[in-house]
DNA sequence: AGCTAGTATGTAATCGATTACAAATTGCAG
DNA sequence: CTGCAATTTGTAATCGATTACATACTAGCT
């Protein structure tokens, strides 16, 4: 048994070359000769040496990873992100890393280490509220690595990002019920601040007045995306003296929430009230009635935010202009959503 | 502005000291001088200098990073788990790699180089399924890192896992439905092959017949965890000629995907059948009707893991004896399961 | 003053690869 | 047989930190 892990030098050794060579064996067969390679390769099996990727990126000036800062790691909206980014990233040779940025310890300074390139060759942010002081320090001006967002983004169009179109989305909720005959609708908000919350707001406000609907404010209900949110909207809507026939809300987890708590006080859905959701997680074909949601495609969102991300690392990330991708979204009308009641109750 | 980032010979040349007493007043600030120390500290903050760790990393022959192997990063089960582990390893600086062992690009080969030493100083697996071959050769033996199981585990013992005790949590659901009344009691199991599959059937046999109820083979529906496998259980289940009055899921996924399917051909939950999951995810507690189900602490699992592994990295990892940690489960009690029918029906 | 112990710093080797440059070898045309 | 280009390989510098060892200096004691 080895004392130790063989490294470049052993190979060489084993294989009577110098380093050099074994090197190019490894990283770029083609000039070497037959021979040379064929007894490189060899040492390398009888040994199972395995190239320090330390070493290496510390040559190369690269870390070969990119880290992925997602806003809540408990939230399973960004599982499928996640996927998507991996799926992407792996094939091309790079590991990625995950912070949970709402976790204590990521705090500013904290978070700057994993910006900074020694930690990775750049930066995929689901969290569109990071401090803005740590940003534009960063993007390629300094040497430091490129980013994308993805879902959520900065104001400012500074940085490249992959998105959905949030508003329209919306507007595509709002006419739905619209259609249904739905005349008072009612929306729960994300959390303030968010960069999604005010889109999906502005898009389900445009779509109320261009469909010469009214907008009540007391049918615009305070959320965080969270279930339990969406638990607390029901509340407010069961204590309300007029009510809407229809609410919107901002993500799948508050309908869902909504919903739930509806049905423990009796009321049923969409009988007493019609809702869509949004982001069309995986349990909304399958909660109870099934999800009418806004289908936003998580995969593709990860895997196009990697590839551009990869693509801009590859570039030597000079001071590109930011790309923004817009993917579209889509309808999936299911049953929790239904015609409207007549105005008389029955 | 500099051409590249500034490194610690930079530093040196302008606190006018040596690169052995930055690095010095960096790592071990206790043995330079008051004053050095404010020189170094000085340049530091002047320059924004930030110390490249893949040097530091090649030097201490560590990486600073963790590997995670998660089957299936789409479904939301993992996502607690993750963040578990994360919100151990960051503030103990390590960063967290993820790998998602399904996809297609993580063949054998390219999973040995994310347990290679040189991409990480440890690995924890919430797959069991990973080859013996690849595992052999780690574990510490050969230099190689430590590996700690989470949730999933592979038998033999061999390695260190934080786990729960599935066969125990079956058994609670199963006698929490025979307390209800149930004597026709079904099961959906996991995967083929699952150690988590096995564990949990064999509770629920050992409780059946500890309880004097019959074991009904077709009674037993094959599942995979995924909502869509539920779906197909409540297809079966509808088929049958004799039906179970109970049926104990061994997940969430499956027994909201079960539930719901019954939802849609008309039957009811608990009236029609009694149902109960495993796992307690996010959305089981406002499902419609909210999951009867068994909690698992998934974010301890995450953080015990995590602490269990950056412990064995810390000792040098010598072949310490495995460590089999076991957290507990309980039966939370809601309102998918209820009261069995009398035996004729009213 | 002379000696010891302790503190603070510098010198230079080291981690394990990559790569610019130089040198050696080979092939082939003239 | 000579000369030149092309191919293959080796030498040694380099990436940016850490740390063993050596050295310089200070303080305290006899």
């Amino acid at each position: 048994m080895e004392r130790k892990t063989p490294n470049i030098q052993d190979i060489a050794r084993l294989a009577g070359v110098s380093t050099a060579t074994v090197s190019r064996a490894i990283s770029t067969p083609s000039v070497v000769s037959e021979a040379t390679r064929e007894a490189v390769f060899d040492a390398v099996r009888r040994t199972g040496y395995q190239i320090n990727l330390t070493a290496r990126n510390l040559r190369r000036r690269r870390t070969g990873a990119i880290v992925v800062m997602v806003p809540d790691l408990g939230n399973p909206f960004f599982s499928r992100i996640l996927a998507g980014i991996e799926h992407v990233a792996a094939p091309a040779g790079f590991s990625v890393l995950i912070v949970d940025t709402k976790q204590p310890h990521a705090e500013e300074g904290q978070l700057f280490t994993y910006l900074h390139n020694t930690r990775a060759d750049g930066l995929i942010s689901l969290d569109g509220s990071l401090p803005r002081a740590l940003l534009e320090r960063l993007d390629g001006s300094n040497g430091l690595p490129p980013i994308v967002f993805a879902c959520e983004w900065m104001a400012g169009g500074l940085f490249s990002k992959v998105v959905i179109d949030n508003a329209a989305g919306a507007a595509m909720a709002v006419r739905h019920l619209h259609n249904l005959g739905h005349r008072r609708i009612g929306h729960v908000r994300g959390p303030q601040g968010n960069v999604l919350t005010s889109a999906r707001l502005q898009g389900t406000r445009a779509a109320l007045k261009e469909l010469g609907l009214q907008i009540v404010p007391e049918w615009f209900f305070d959320g965080d995306f969270s279930l339990q949110s969406g638990v607390a909207a029901a509340r407010a809507w069961l204590a309300l003296q007029e009510r809407p026939t229809a609410v919107f809300c901002a993500s799948d987890q508050m309908a869902c929430g909504f919903i739930s708590e509806l049905s423990m006080e009796g009321y049923s859905v969409p009988r007493d009230v019609s809702v869509v959701g949004f982001d069309d997680i995986d349990i909304a074909r399958r909660f109870i009635p099934p999800l009418t949601t806004i289908h936003q495609p998580r995969n593709d969102i990860g895997a196009e935010a990697a590839k551009l991300l990869i693509e801009r690392i590859g570039t030597g990330m000079v001071a590109a202009p930011a790309v923004h991708e817009v993917l579209p979204v889509e309808l999936v009308a299911r049953q929790s959503s239904g015609p409207a009641a007549p105005l008389v109750p029955y």
